[in-house]
DNA sequence: GTTTATGCAAACGATTTGCATCTAC
DNA sequence: GTAGATGCAAATCGTTTGCATAAAC
């Protein structure tokens, strides 16, 4: 994990940006949550309890930066609100997301599984692909489970 | 095209909405404009050209009504703006987009190129999926040749 | 006639920006 | 010392909402 956020300083360092404690903060919060899939304002929270003087504009600039870097990619579920999910160290694409239109909850494939559709793509449409967003909504284990127990649970997410 | 117009009024009407001249011109915007990707906005300022009077929230509300009827998706490609597509007819899935990040082009692929991954999806990850999103994000033919200064590349797209 | 839809303007929430101040280098 | 980063508040932009009026049924 340390040597985590290191590589990452070092990213910033090579981009020749300073390297100030914000930013350190911010990438500690996205080390920290990393399964979560944090919006800006959550980011900011999650900072404030521990520097209260931050600004929620610094959260937004670096935030941005960092997606620029590539360490950092930039999703948006339909909500309206954009969420920032650490890259996989390595990771040529950005990985796959389950939405849970019952409940809200997100889970993330890492495996890339769209290897044979890419070359599809690639052969047939001529275009090159750089990177790829796939999400799939539906409902997910825990819903199945509880709609097949008891057919009370009616909370909709529509996206 | 008219059959297709009036189907989409019956829709409407099936769901006891009210058969309103703005919601037909709503539709028929989409449908003379479907293969571009519309944001409410666009709608807007189209209708806009032959029905002044009509209002910004109108077309948002359309939209999302017509949303939830399943007769159009709303895409969201990054850029801070909802887009609205029309679903082709009977498809149970959403199309695939290829987003250009040179000239911000956006193509559509309708096969449903998912098939297979769905299944190990499923089966894997016990997700029980409804609908799917999938871009692209790469460069498109016409951005390829300008790179490579007009390298010919003749096959044709066809499946 | 009743219910639903509309248009307008105001409200809203997420994000961006201008600017004076600060700080990493 | 200087370029770049920050914090704050104000501005912006897409979208939603309250409400009185109007139109579809």
């Amino acid at each position: 994990m340390e040597n985590r956020l290191d590589r990452i300083k070092k990213q910033l360092h090579t981009a020749s940006y300073k390297l100030t404690p914000q930013r350190e903060a911010i990438v500690r919060v996205l080390l920290e949550h990393e399964a979560e899939h944090l919006s800006a304002e959550d980011v900011y929270l999650y900072i404030k309890e521990k520097s209260p003087e931050i600004g929620l504009a610094t959260v937004y600039r670096t935030l941005e930066l960092l997606t620029e870097l590539k360490i950092v990619d930039k999703i948006n579920f339909g909500d309206g609100v954009s969420r920032y999910d650490l890259r996989q160290e390595g990771a040529k694409h950005f990985h796959h997301h389950l939405v849970c239109i019952e409940c809200g909850s997100v889970e993330e494939i890492q495996e890339d599984l769209l290897g044979e559709v890419e070359e599809i793509v690639e052969k047939n449409w001529h275009f090159q692909i750089i990177d790829h967003r796939l999400t799939f909504h539906g409902i997910c284990r825990r819903c199945q489970e509880k709609a097949t127990g008891g057919e009370k649970n009616k909370k909709a997410a529509s996206i």
